[in-house]
DNA sequence: TATGAATGAGGCTTCATTCAT
DNA sequence: AATGAATGAAGCCTCATTCAT
């Protein structure tokens, strides 16, 4: 259960909670998560300002919310035919990448806001992200270092462990801050299109995974 | 000139200007910009409020001073003796990377406010950004035009123009999503030391930089 | 009936009457009665709001209750072994005061909180009183009259009526204002242990019935 | 400085705190400190809520308020004609106390809206009584003490100090029970005029002061 | 020009009461 | 009758901004 979050055991209080999850993710794709006041969630999933207090114990409670989704869409992505498309037996290590940072693209696109407020909110309010997001980093690296595994022949890093952290560490804020914020930010750098840009990630985490790393030289 | 400021000819007037921007990083050293009121900033710099206002135009018109701190604190690191030793003549690739990764390092540890604040603000605010923003990305993106080209024999990536960008693209969110954020973030995706981390920058930027890229199989 | 209650002439009513009043008194032992939510008292006593309601017509429908508790409390210990004590035959006046002030000083220890809050509310909604209160009033000065003429050699003061009147007043406030509020309010001025103070009421009620009235001279 | 008080050092500021206190206490006439909010206050004030919080930072911070008016209504009325005609010369003990005692229930009919509030909140709060409070009584009970010191020959009680504070003591409960809240509460056990009852509150007073206390017997 | 007092919209939250189930 | 979800007025407080001095 969410922190701060009431229980919701019955069928109506169940519909009210949905209610506002679903105008939250609403708001959240046009606005800041702090510029959305509780009176604005309330109209938008067409309730009473108390009601929504029933339901969550402040604003702060609907921070959890946030991975929850998260976590939801990741989930439901994962699952679906492109999802488990990832490993095509055979097509080499480069074309998985490609699978992978597709897959990571397309999401970004798709459910762009609830990442957004998440990467924020991991940081701004790391007290109140709840498990979803530890589990999700966790399983995360499981499946890179079941993708690594699968390519022996090609992948040369040494410590596989560390390169399955590394790998879904590239994974997130790479794609994200071009994706997200595009020419803001730091993606103001970068004057090509996104095919290019995918490329060029793919060639990033290709270039890591097949070089051996020699040990530093101090 | 900044979006929002005003003339600040006068002598008087520079120096009220002044007095407000070392009050505002001081601030920014322990909070959020946004938590930050106007009569923090007018206290901490031992004006009135309405002084602050005849400088300033609203509270917004101390976003583009966060990214001209920023380049600022840049520009001397850059100058400094640390910024300049980065191509040791002769030294290798990778030796090259590793004092640019050490370098992006260490100024995220003393200037990591400004960091944090720039790169948030850059996302949030992009009207406010200012031509700082991009004077800094358009330089740093020379310089690294200059260094892939100091090593002509390592490097295999194809289009230089693109590496540099995406060199300067990796050189951003990576060191500074751990840096910043820690444990909280994607960064806690990471269970390793911080030198173990940085070697694995470099080897990423490495890997990248001298994997040649075959041309993308659709 | 108390003004606003309802007719609860069912057992279950009743019931349900007799378990909201429980749940008041306990709820009274730890906190002021209007920090008291309708939502406290129905899940203090297991039941739902609306049925609350039910009973109740309204919040202040509750402040009736706390007279008639009070007025229960008096009553059982008036019937007491301790209460029917007072008045040993031949022990003297002082004696007589003596446990009259103990038994009230036993009183406020005891139901202090139904005691705080019938003096707050009879003060703040006299409208809300009910009968019990001026019944109680009536009852004890009717006790005072008698216990007043059971000491026909040592008491002086002229009026017996208004000696009777006079001394409940003074059996009121002045020990609950110590014994309620301590060292809060005007207790505040009261250097000295229980048992000082109490002698010195004793004295107080003792001077005053055995002190002739002269005539005010103007 | 009232605590949570905010420093009012310009004239202005002293001005704007002066109309908040006005406006306080008229309307403590009208009703109870806590049914008054402070958008009350700043409309009785004529002013906006935000100014309301630029000189009391929360609304409890009013509450010292209510004992600061109080001390100096009490302080004006001591130092008046009225106040300083208490002590004539050989007069004898009762035409003192029938002086006190016509004094304090002037007083309680010109300000009993500041003592009703401070007796209140003495008890309710006193975490935010502050100093004036307890000044006031260890200021009366001097006086008291001094006042019993006029009268060597009439008085027989045998503690002094003692008698002092409950001097006080009776001084305060007595006539404000009766005088604030008439027939409410507990002075519906009266019944009787002012004049009778002012008597019987002399006449208990000097019982108390010239009856000698045997010790209590066991 | 500097000052800092004043403004008031707007945000969060509580809770007595109503009402659909 | 009982339940508890829903309501919304009302209270407290903050702070960007304006304006009189």
């Amino acid at each position: 259960m969410s922190q701060g979050a009431k229980p919701a055991s019955q069928a109506r209080s169940r519909q009210t909670r949905d209610k506002l999850v679903t105008a939250l993710e609403r708001l959240l794709q046009e606005r800041d998560f702090d510029s959305i006041s509780i009176s604005d969630l309330a109209s938008e999933a067409g309730l009473a300002v108390g009601t929504v207090y029933r339901r969550f114990e402040n604003k702060d409670a609907f921070i959890p919310v946030i991975f929850e989704l998260y976590r939801t869409r990741l989930d439901a992505r994962m699952a679906s035919p492109e999802g488990q498309a990832v490993l095509e037996p055979g097509a080499g290590l480069k074309a998985g990448l490609r699978q992978i940072v597709g897959n990571a693209w397309a999401f970004i696109q798709t459910d762009g806001h609830l990442i957004r407020a998440a990467h924020l909110y991991a940081r701004l309010r790391p007290d109140l992200v709840g498990e979803d997001w530890s589990d999700l980093l966790d399983q995360s690296i499981e499946g890179a270092r079941r993708m690594i595994e699968s390519f022996p022949d090609e992948i040369r890093v040494s410590d596989k462990d560390i390169a399955a952290q590394i790998f879904i560490y590239l994974l997130n804020p790479l794609p994200v801050e071009k994706g997200l914020y595009g020419d803001d930010g730091v993606g103001a750098a970068l004057n090509m299109d996104d095919e290019t840009f995918l490329a060029a990630l793919v060639d990033t985490m290709y270039g890591y995974l097949t070089t051996p790393s020699e040990p530093a030289a101090e």
